[in-house]
DNA sequence: TGTACATCAGTGAACGCGCGTTCACTGATGTAC
DNA sequence: TGTACATCAGTGAACGCGCGTTCACTGATGTAC
């Protein structure tokens, strides 16, 4: 059962999607090939078609999820409204998607040197959308750079400390908040 | 070959330190329990004469890694030395002797209750022992807490994407750097 | 435009491997007398 | 203090299972004429 090369690349993409958001969610070691192509629809033999391996999903999973990612920033009105969306208690809840930064640090310094690539190229475009929207505010002694660079790790950390605090302890909700109010406060 | 009570406490006591980094180093799923008791010097057959199972050594073994990390702390003479340990090239480089917050807190989030408990306990000490050595400074209009919790999600995001960042790229360093400088600076 | 053949996306069984855990066994230590 | 037996830390083979990857096969699509 051949199908049209436009469906294929569809289906492709299906797939990309699908580990995009399960690999955000449960790790790259989380989730089997089987279940990346059951997601999207299909049975696990028909993967090597389209990728050379999982770990080469793998690198395209993370640069699709960081587009995702820079396209919810871009809707975002300003830096404050971005900083309440990322620190939000529906993002700390649904890491799938969310940002792949705060779900996959941890992991991506022992994948391949694709994966950490791409990795790092989308960091660096969520610090540089966050520069372009720092005040300048000289006053601070701080290059604008230094400040989107410290707050990034500040979102990235405090998310992804907030999803491993335990649902019901409290610390969860304050790393939230806490940063929040921080954030906002040295903007 | 039967072993002297102190003794096997003893071994046990290796089995947990050997797990505190190694986990720390690779991820809860990236050690094998025969990793684990090689590294303390034994075949894996005995594991279970001393834990329930991998994630009952897992809970114990992030205690033990955070009590380790309190002790490192304590060692400092005051935050901003603190901090330049914290967010240096060698803590980036050793992963296995540095904070399990950085390390671990991708992962926690999907292991058992004992291990989250544990994480937020140690976390929980982590913020504390950092808000108490904050100036209290009321200028910031930020309560001590608040800005304690900013300053170790920072510290921990910070090192944390540090390792994800390709060895080469500049990226690495520079979120060390500009972290290390913003968070002096806020002090 | 119509025909004949090659291509290849998707299927499902199979592979080899490493994993967490179990188990029978060993023999020195711990304990009861 | 000395003897006899139970205990149990450590060993290494074995288990069942899920994993990433491979492969022969199917049949509609793509292509050459």
């Amino acid at each position: 059962m051949r199908i049209t090369k436009v469906q294929a690349k569809e289906n492709r993409d299906r797939v990309v999607a699908a580990a995009a958001e399960l690999f955000r969610a449960r790790g790259f070691e989380g989730v089997a090939v089987n279940e990346l192509m059951a997601a999207a629809g299909f049975t696990h033999g028909g993967f090597y078609n389209h990728f050379a391996s999982k770990d080469a999903l793998a690198a395209e999973a993370v640069e699709s999820a960081f587009r995702q990612m820079a396209a919810v920033r871009e809707r975002a009105a300003d830096l404050p409204q971005m900083l309440r969306g990322y620190l939000s208690k529906a993002a700390r809840r649904a890491p799938g998607k969310s940002c792949p930064a705060a779900a996959l640090a941890g992991e991506v310094g022992r994948q391949s040197d694709e994966v950490r690539q791409a990795f790092a190229a989308g960091l660096e475009q969520m610090i540089a959308s966050v520069e372009e929207r720092l005040p300048p505010g000289g006053r601070h002694g701080l290059s604008r750079r230094d400040r989107a660079v410290r707050l990034v790790a500040g979102m990235v950390g405090a998310l992804a400390l907030a999803r491993a605090a335990p649902d019901s302890s409290p610390l969860a909700g304050e790393l939230l908040e806490a940063s929040l109010r921080a954030a906002l406060h040295e903007l």
